[in-house]
DNA sequence: ATTGCTAATAGGAACTATTACTGTTAAAAA
DNA sequence: TTTTTAACAGTAATAGTTCCTATTAGCAAT
């Protein structure tokens, strides 16, 4: 049934090579390596498929760009407003009050997004 | 100096009279009716610099929108992932494990995004 | 091995939200 | 009034992403 094309695997592989969480453009840029002639659409296609499986998860940037990530354990992002870069916060955990809230309001969650921004290291340092 | 321009107010006005989260869009087309004329990217560059001045706050959704909120008190939000409604979360405080662990990693935090999704109420007992 | 079926592909067009550019208007300053 | 300049309307351009069409490749049953 489902087919694991050599396209999917590059695209799997080149996510989860890195912490650096990844644009779309950048796991292209990184499968055309192995695979030159991979089509763009084949590499959104694969990182959406492979999102729904849950083998990776993505979220979107303040400027609207989505990120991937092989890590799929619950985590906190940062995201630098100067240079764009996304690491992770970790070690933290998110307090339930807001569980109540949600279950009053009779929602369904099924995700949530956590990300932080400002100055990272270094360029907090440079201006 | 600063112009208090008929196009800005009525823009901060738009975006004051709802608790609906709106995208530039939706504020566009409010606008039209008070001012028939306003252009799409007057709206955008007011929105853009009513939210430097703090007057609004703005956020990027899943889908990589921007939504833009009058309330400027830090709270939470839910978006449906059926309609894409936005919603307040109300109450809901967050806990500060996480400053300790960004002040680790030596960054300078100047804001967050805290966003939920899942289906609505009213979703939530079509499917 | 050949056929038929379907998933997956490459390539590119199309779409959407947003930003940038180019005169023009109108408010404030001189 | 004249000058200056912020803000404007209208439009072109951009970036990220999705959609579409023809083609290819793997698998199952003949």
């Amino acid at each position: 049934m489902k087919r694991f094309s050599a396209q999917r695997q590059a695209v799997l592989e080149a996510v989860s090579s890195t912490k650096c969480h990844p644009t779309a453009d950048w796991v292209y840029d990184e499968v055309r390596k192995i695979i030159p002639k991979v089509s763009l659409g084949t590499v959104y296609r694969n990182l959406a498929d492979l999102k729904a499986e849950g083998n990776i998860i993505g979220f979107t940037d303040s400027s609207g760009v989505e990120h991937f990530d092989a890590t799929t354990l619950p985590h906190l992002h940062f995201q630098c407003t100067e240079c764009g870069k996304v690491i992770d916060v970790p070690g933290v955990f998110v307090n339930t009050d807001a569980n109540e809230a949600l279950n009053q309001l009779d929602t369904e969650v099924c995700g949530a997004l956590f990300l932080y921004f400002g100055k990272c290291s270094e360029c907090k340092n440079i201006n």
